[in-house]
DNA sequence: TACACATGCACCATCGAAGGTGCATATTGC
DNA sequence: GCAATATGCACCTTCGATGGTGCATGTGTA
C-alpha cells in the first residue's frame, strides 16, 4: 500500500513523502522558483529525479486556479472546410506552443449562438485570451470577455471593440484585379472591362474593400466597369454558380475574365464549367481571392491570393504580448499573390 | 468598493455575501444538486437570479480540481490539411459538446515528439480521455495515458492497446475497385488488369488493407495484376506525381484506370494530367480512396470513397460510454462510396 | 405537552499548487 | 566568542467548488 502512488497521478505531497522534504519545496523545485526560495542544487537534483521516476506532471487545473492564470488560449474558427482556416489553426497553435500557451481551437460552424456558447466555455476554463477568426458578433463576444477581464483579438474581420489583424483586401484586391487585366491587355484606356467580380457579401467588410480593390485597379487602367460586371451573391458555391449563370444568360458570352471572392464561390464557378465544358474555362483569365491546391491545378491564366497566415499569427502574438498595441486598431498584412502561367 | 465584484468574475462566495447565503448552498443551486441538499425552490430562484445578474460563470478548474474530473475531451489530429481531418474535428466537436463535454482538437503535424508532448500537455490540463487520430504512435500515447488513469481511443488508425474506430478499409476498397473495373468492361475472365493502385505506404495498415481489396476485387473480376500496378510510394503529392510518371514510362502508355489512395496522392496525378494535358484525364477512369470537392469536379469517370464521419463519431462516443467496449477491439466503419457518372 | 422526524440551510475539510513567512542551522565579521 | 547575516527548508493560507456533516427551526403524531 505503501505503492499506492503508482496507480494514480503523483502530486507535490507524494514526492515531498518520497524525498523527505516539503510540499513547498518539492513545488519550488519543479515551477523553477527552487533559486529565489534558496532550495540546494543537491536536493533540488533528487527532488527532480524522484519526480521524473514517478512520472510527475503538474495539476494545471491546481496551478490555474492559484495563480489566476491558466496559460490557454482559445481561438474560435468558423469552419475546418478550406485551407486558410486550416492553416489558422495549424500555424496558431504553433505560435501559441512556442510561447509555452496552450492552444486550444474550436469551430462554430458559422452559428452565432455557438460562437457565444463555445466563448463562454473558454471563459469557464479561464482561457487567458481569445481569438476570433471569422466570428459573425465579434463585438458581442469582446463584450462577455471584457467583463471577465479576459482579451480577445479579432482575425481575418475587424470587429469595432478588440484589435484585428486582417489581410489588406484593398491592395490584394487591387493587385489581383491588375494582374487579370494586365493578362488581358490592359492598361488602355476607354474600354469596358470585361472582368467579372463574383462571390461574398456586399456588407461584409472583407468583400466590400475587395470591391473597391477591384475598381480602382479599373480605374487606374483607364477602364470602366458596368454594373452587372461587380456580383456579391454570397460565399455559397452554388450561389456563386447562379450568379454567373446569370450574368452569362444577361450578356450573352463568357467573360474574359473571372475575379472569384472565395475558394467555396469557386467552386460554384468551377462547377458551371463543368456543365459547360471543362475546356472553356481556358479560355478565362481567373482570379481568385483565396487559396487551395486543387483550384491551383485548375488550369492556366490564374492567379490566387494566399493569406499570409505566419505573418498575421506572428502579428497576433506580438499584439498579445504587447499591451500598448491592446487598442482596438486594425492592422493590416499584404497577402501572397500567386501566379500561374 | 462594495461594487468589487463588478470588475471580475463572482465566485459562489461573492453570491452568497450578496444573497445572505452560504457558499454550499450558491453552489448547489447552481451545480444543480440543490433538490439534495433540499435548498428551497425559492432561495434557488433568487441564487440563480443574482448569478445571471452578476455573469456567473463556474470557475470549471476549481470543478475540476475538487471532483477529479475535468469534462474535457481532447483529439489528436495530424493536419487540418484536407476535408477528412477537417470533418472528423469538426464531428467530434459537436458530438462532445452534445454531451456537455469541452472539445479540444489539437493538430501535431505528423511529429512524433509533438503528439508526445501534445499529449502531456493534455494530461496536464487533466482531459477525461483523449482520442487519437493519425498518429504516428498511438500504443505509446495509450501508454502514457494508461499510466495517468486517461482512456485513449484511436480514430482512423488501429492501436494494439486501446479500442480503435477505423473505416472498413478493405470492402471500401474491394467496392471501389469493382466500381472501377466495372465502369472498364470487367468482369470478363482472363483480362490483365489495366488498373494502377498509386499512393500511401505498403506497411501502414490502412493502405495494405486497401491493397488486399484492391487484389480481392480483381481476383473477383478473374483478371491478373502485374505487379507494376500496385504502387504503394508514399502519401506526398511529389511521389505519387512521380512513380506515375515512372509507371507510363515503363508501360508506354496510360492505364485505363487509376486507384488513388488519398486526395494527397491525388493532387499529384491531377499535376501529372495537367502537364500532360487535362483532357487526357477523360480517357481514365478515376478512383480515389478519400473525397475532397474540388477533386470532385475533376472528371467524368470517377468515384470517390468519402468515409463515414459521422458514424465513426457516433461510434466513438458509444465506445467511449460503454465500459464494457473499452478493450482494444477495432470496430470497422464502411465508408461512402461516391459515383460520379 | 412531548417527542420523532422532516426541512432548510451553514460550517468545514478537501482537491493540488503557489507563495508569504518563520525558524532553525551554517557562515561571516569583528 | 558573540552578534549579524546567509542559507535551506517547513509551515500555513489561499484560490473556487464540492459534498459530508451538523444544527437550528417547523410540522406531524400520540
Amino acid at each position: 500500500m505503501t505503492d499506492s502512488r503508482s496507480d494514480k497521478r503523483p502530486t507535490i505531497y507524494d514526492l515531498a513523502k518520497l524525498t523527505n522534504t516539503s510540499a513547498s519545496t518539492v513545488g519550488a523545485v519543479l515551477n523553477g522558483t527552487w533559486k529565489k526560495r534558496r532550495i540546494s542544487q543537491k536536493l533540488a537534483d533528487q527532488i527532480r529525479k524522484v519526480a521524473r521516476e514517478q512520472g510527475y506532471s503538474p495539476n494545471m487545473q491546481a496551478r490555474a486556479l492559484r495563480t489566476e492564470r491558466s496559460g490557454i488560449i482559445g481561438m474560435i474558427v468558423p469552419m475546418y472546410d478550406n485551407r486558410y482556416f486550416g492553416a489558422l489553426a495549424q500555424t496558431f497553435e504553433q505560435r501559441a506552443r512556442e510561447r509555452g500557451l496552450f492552444p486550444i481551437v474550436t469551430c462554430t460552424r458559422r452559428d452565432p449562438e455557438l460562437e457565444i456558447e463555445a466563448a463562454q466555455s473558454m471563459l469557464a476554463y479561464r482561457v487567458d485570451h481569445i481569438v476570433c477568426t471569422g466570428a459573425t458578433n465579434p463585438d458581442k463576444i469582446a463584450e462577455i470577455c471584457g467583463a471577465q477581464g479576459v482579451s480577445t483579438i479579432n482575425v481575418d474581420l475587424p470587429g469595432t471593440s478588440s484589435p484585428s489583424i486582417i489581410s489588406d483586401n484593398y491592395s490584394a484586391a487591387l493587385e489581383l484585379t491588375a494582374d487579370i487585366l494586365g493578362r488581358l491587355g490592359f492598361p488602355c484606356a476607354g474600354r469596358d472591362s470585361d472582368v467579372v467580380f463574383i462571390g461574398g457579401r456586399a456588407h461584409d467588410h472583407n468583400t466590400s474593400e475587395r470591391i473597391r480593390g477591384f475598381r480602382m485597379a479599373h480605374a487606374n487602367a483607364g477602364a470602366t466597369i458596368a454594373p452587372e460586371f461587380v456580383r456579391p451573391c454570397g460565399y455559397a458555391a452554388h450561389k456563386a454558380e447562379r450568379s454567373f449563370d446569370a450574368f452569362v444568360e444577361k450578356v450573352g458570352r463568357l467573360p474574359s475574365g473571372i475575379f472569384v471572392n472565395s475558394t467555396i464561390s469557386l467552386e460554384g464557378i468551377v462547377n458551371w464549367f463543368k456543365r459547360a465544358g471543362l475546356e472553356k474555362l481556358e479560355q478565362v483569365t481567373l482570379g481568385c481571392f483565396d487559396w487551395d491546391p486543387y483550384a491551383a491545378l485548375l488550369g492556366r491564366n490564374t492567379t490566387m491570393v494566399r493569406q499570409n497566415v505566419p505573418a498575421m499569427m506572428d502579428m497576433l502574438f506580438e499584439v498579445l504580448e504587447d499591451p500598448d498595441k491592446r487598442g482596438s486598431g486594425v492592422t493590416q498584412i499584404m497577402p501572397d499573390i500567386i501566379r500561374m502561367p
